[in-house]
DNA sequence: TAAAAAAACTACAACGGTTTCGTAAATTAC
DNA sequence: GTAATTTACGAAACCGTTGTAGTTTTTTTA
């Protein structure tokens, strides 16, 4: 390692001492004109930089946020940290990744690990165990220990922070809205068990929208599926559950998947039933990724703007760390998702 | 913030010296007995951890790495830091991800900000317009800087150091050689200009196996997509060529797509087409993504493997940075990629 | 021309830990 | 009973930087 050039080096050229260095580079007036100007030259020329690590330790600040999520091989979450390394980079920041692999343990390690390395503060997006168990005590204790957390997207309100979500039920309202609107009378919902709140929220959009229609609510339309770990068995079940519903409603017109591989895996049983999309079968799933776009037909999607999840969620963090918020309370921001129409309706 | 109990604060709590404290906590038999022992059970009581940046400052180690890439939305790049971030964790490193968006001058200045966030080592995949531009001076300084990279599928003869590469020219051949023995007889190929080195690697074992076979090499079955910004752009002009391509040589009977995405514009365009796949088209293509698996049909893959190379990378680099690795020599990993059927062949 | 004021710089502590070297007290050796 | 050794601990330097509180030198003022 060629050690890079510090201070004591520079003052060493000068024969001055390490203060006058210091302030000359910061262009204090207490310095004489001449030393100061010389002093910038020669660092400039030999390209010094502060050590950080020293800078870390004095100011107790190391400039790195650290984000916790639970796959990032996923579509959302790899657009959420596209945002927030942007907002990051832009703001001085560095950004950690750590991923929980959906595992409440690895959660817990992760977030110890990235507090003894020192890290400013978080922003996270829970696990499903970590859910499922509803232990937020690691979260909470390093709230009480100063660092700031932000949660976006599968959040809990037993965690009092800053908060980034969509407005799920909404959206999900929107888009079975908008499915009745064209005349669909048998919507099946591909979801999740409610232990998972975005899961929950889009189911509970639905179940308000058909609702507030003449048309009477079906639990035969409503699939929850059971998430065991590995994602191929899941499709084999969800497949066959949703095959299962074809067979009790074989008139259902409509699906709304809460993501793309629950999308996925209808268009195969709609493919293995012979019928068509959008004519006999609209279908409309949250995510809009690479499956929306290059599927055949094309995916009408909700939106969940991920990227302007991650950018807010950055935001917030960074305003926090540097006290441009108030210290008292915590915000909750809503993403509006949007609907993008394509082929699938 | 409610700062962490330190060694000063043990030492004032047992009235002795934070020397002794440290030795303590070393388990250093050069402390007596009991006084170790009660500061071990005090200081764990008190769940105290030594501060990592302290620890930085004096080791000039941070433990942690860099991890620039060119793009996070995607998944063969989201997978290979899926990699990394495991090994990374189980030896006792954070990841600290920077974008480079496929621009030179972010790379470049993600590398500045990363050496001076003083990260130990790198892992990079180069930006295409850093492989365009052929400048790489900034990760040739970092390394006579004494910063360990170690570069993955985009790499370079130019920059002597660790690589993991794919063996893209036998994959492609061997892809082509299923198709050959298949029987297809008219195969197009999907690919990149020659500075992305995978394409290039890809086109070239494309024509190795075409020329291997009796059949004669065709230019207009090699399609080369000029790379522009806007995916969407870039997709709408591929799959025009192709249309064209099918034009000149109605009988194209199988496509090769260095990537999924190409593979989708050629699955849009047989659409049209209205000529199936299999049957009409056999189609394979390199990553294998949600699209390939998700899509109808299911797409035949060359799968990279990689999580593979991340493990790969992270081991090479942490080697290195503990010296496990002779300084000498670099190394170049070669991971085999495999030929995963579905039903597009 | 001496005192006061301003200018230009330095010493030192602090951030939190590790480590080498030194030393007082206790123990052992003879 | 004194010298040699061991035990148990402490002082201080160091990593690189910042900021406060001096200190010295020069300039201004009366």
């Amino acid at each position: 390692m060629k050690t890079r050039i510090t201070l004591k080096d520079i003052a060493k050229e000068f024969d001055v001492s390490i203060s006058t260095v210091s302030k000359a580079l910061k262009d204090s007036k207490e310095i004489g004109k001449e030393t100061r100007e010389n002093i910038q030259a020669f660092a400039k020329s030999y390209n010094y930089r502060p050590n950080t690590i020293a800078l870390s330790l004095k100011n107790r600040k190391t400039k790195k946020i650290g984000v916790i999520i639970p796959e990032i091989v996923h579509h959302f979450f790899s657009v959420v940290i596209n945002g927030i390394e942007k907002v990051a980079m832009e703001r001085g920041y560095n950004v950690v990744i750590a991923l929980s692999n959906e595992s409440f343990e690895k959660e817990v390690v992760n977030l110890e690990t990235l507090v003894d390395s020192s890290i400013d503060g978080f922003i996270m997006s829970l696990a499903k165990e970590t859910l499922l168990k509803k232990d937020y005590h690691h979260i909470n204790q390093s709230i009480r220990d100063g660092f700031p957390v932000v949660l976006f997207d599968r959040t809990t309100d037993e965690i009092n922070c800053d908060k980034v979500i969509i407005n799920d039920t909404e959206a999900s309202k929107m888009a079975t809205n908008h499915l009745l609107k064209l005349g669909r009378k048998k919507i099946l919902i591909l979801t999740t068990e409610d232990y998972i709140t975005v899961g929950k929220d889009r189911t509970k959009g639905y179940v308000e929208a058909i609702n507030d229609s003449s048309i009477a609510l079906d639990p035969n339309l409503i699939i929850k599926t059971v998430d065991t770990k590995k994602s191929s068995i899941v499709m084999l079940q969800l497949e066959s559950e949703i095959e299962n519903a074809f067979k009790i409603n074989p008139d259902i017109d409509a699906i709304l998947a809460v993501n793309e591989i629950y999308a996925a895996s209808a268009l195969h049983v709609i493919d293995r039933l012979n019928l068509s999309i959008p004519k006999d079968v609209a279908l409309i799933c949250f995510t809009d990724g690479l499956i929306s776009r290059y599927s055949k037909p094309t995916l009408t999607t909700v939106s969940q703007h991920g990227e302007i999840i991650g950018s807010q969620a950055a935001n917030l963090l960074i305003d926090r760390l540097e006290n441009k918020t108030s210290d008292t309370t915590t915000v909750t921001k809503v993403v509006q998702c949007s609907l993008i129409v394509r082929d699938s309706v």
